[in-house]
DNA sequence: CTTCAGATGCTCT
DNA sequence: GAGCATCTGAAGA
């Protein structure tokens, strides 16, 4: 199958769709020659409509949340803790602030770099523990794709950031992305001052995902 | 395996 | 000034 990176309709739907079915496709980081990429595990919907999680609740628009306008497919990067970087994929129709946190990879292309980036060592000195949870989480995929706030903003379609089905020409796909995805649903994580809205289940992953 | 303190700076009130 | 869509390393079970 020929890799094709998804249309920007794609993300012009319902976020809780576009956020399952993100599940399995490929985050795509390119900086020059440098390639990444890894499959995606994880995945929440935010809804500004509606969502007291949502940073754009209610409409809410301030510097910040300005990217959640944005057309669909925009890279929303914000800072977090003073510390760690989170991706969300703009989605629903443009001015309607919503978004797709990416919440864990499997790395598939580029591990030496990824290693480097977020250990400053090479991949095989890696322990158990640090390959087992590499990826699993917002700010280390961040950390390993040097995905920062210089990717806010970044529009559908533009070569640093992208969403394939299937890998670049080149890199076959493993066989054990071929079985058909089990997908589990859960709420959210890291969200309880959102209240009631903390409830929904609007979290998403594959069976094999730890946490 | 689990819990837990601490890091660190931006955003909004 | 308070709080945050997090992560790490250390210590204990």
């Amino acid at each position: 199958m020929k890799p094709v990176m998804l249309p920007q309709a794609f993300f012009n739907r319902d976020t809780v769709t576009v956020a399952r079915e993100l599940l399995g496709k490929y985050l795509v980081r390119r900086e020059g020659d440098l390639v990444l990429a890894g499959r995606i595990t994880e995945t929440e919907a935010y809804i500004g409509r509606m969502d007291k999680a949502c940073h754009a609740y209610n409409y809410r628009r301030t510097a910040r949340t300005e990217t959640l306008f944005a057309p669909p497919g925009t890279a929303y990067v914000y800072l977090i803790y003073g510390m760690y970087c989170c991706l969300n994929l703009v989605t629903e129709l443009e001015g309607e602030p919503a978004a797709v946190l990416i919440r864990g990879l499997e790395p598939r292309m580029g591990m030496e770099q990824m290693a480097q980036n977020r250990y400053a060592r090479p991949a095989e000195t890696l322990t158990k523990t640090q390959r087992r949870n590499f990826l699993n989480g917002p700010g280390k995929l961040c950390k390993a794709m040097n995905i920062t706030r210089a990717c806010n903003g970044l529009p559908w379609g533009s070569p640093e950031l992208a969403v394939y089905d299937g890998l670049p020409e080149g890199f076959p796909v493993p066989p054990e992305d071929a079985k058909p995805l089990e997908i589990h649903v859960g709420t959210r994580i890291g969200v309880d001052y959102a209240g009631e809205d903390a409830k929904l289940p609007w979290r998403f992953w594959l069976s094999g995902e730890r946490k």
